[in-house]
DNA sequence: TTCATTGCAAAATTTTTGCATACGA
DNA sequence: TCGTATGCAAAAATTTTGCAATGAA
């Protein structure tokens, strides 16, 4: 089932409407493997609807988040800007390289491990996870410089 | 070496000052174990200092931050106010119940050790890694429906 | 037709900055 | 004394909200 079938029949059962600014965020959001924030969102999204507002893009982004079509995401210390990916991808963690910005997509099973246990330690239950890597990446000569 | 003997070492290697104000508000965030953002800080600090600006708060962690004796944290998915601990209490990770706002601190030696597997798989070098737990404490109700 | 959604502008929230004054070394 | 730090107010940056107009079902 594409995003887009699950877009449409999650805003059916909930009273809500398809529109076509909907449908084209959730296309662009679901056809790039950039990860875009909403003032990027909005610029892609303005190569298509001149008119789309900044305000409609945020709007979306909740209704979308909320029927868990997308996921916010931060990098490295600059969590002033959320970042959004659907979920297409699966789960996995992102690496920013302070040298020169890059985000490398990583995949590991300790964090998944970390919540089983702390969850049968502590009797909690987790809901959502958010994991930001940061250093330098192999191309950065200061990763001979870091601890 | 207490926290303030390295602040004040630090700031006569750096040129900088040590003020009331910087003492202060080391004092404050080094004597309590609640996790405070800068408003919080600016209470507490104006209790004893009721001039003290919010601005000089912001400024401080800036510096108390550079000097690695303050480290910033982000909660849940609320990414937009960054609280502040001092690194007294060595590594550790949070976790906040959705339901109450609770603040967990949990233990856990996964994130270290999917530090060491990222770096040898990627070439990459870690300075640093900002990881939110989130989800239902096990005196939350809605825990039985969580995933 | 009806009510959810949009566009626009204004507001809200958190953090940063400019500048004159105060003060630590 | 000299230059860093403070207080105050204004600015920045990102996200949210009120409201009249639009348009999906």
């Amino acid at each position: 089932m594409s995003l887009e079938t699950s877009l449409v029949a999650q805003l059916r059962a909930s009273g809500r409407r398809l529109t076509p600014q909907r449908r084209l965020i959730l296309s662009i959001l679901d056809s790039t493997d950039d990860h875009l924030d909403a003032d990027e969102l909005l610029a892609r999204v303005r190569e298509r609807d001149s008119r789309l507002n900044l305000a409609t893009v945020y709007r979306t982004l909740g209704v979308l988040k909320e029927m868990d079509l997308v996921e916010q995401r931060y990098f490295a210390r600059d969590h002033k800007r959320e970042y959004y990916e659907t979920v297409r991808k699966g789960e996995h963690y992102h690496f920013t390289c302070v040298g020169c910005g890059k985000i490398i997509e990583v995949d590991t099973p300790r964090i998944r491990q970390a919540q089983v246990e702390i969850s049968s330690l502590n009797g909690v239950k987790f809901t959502h996870v958010c994991v930001c890597f940061e250093g330098y990446c192999a191309d950065c000569p200061q990763a001979e410089n870091a601890p």
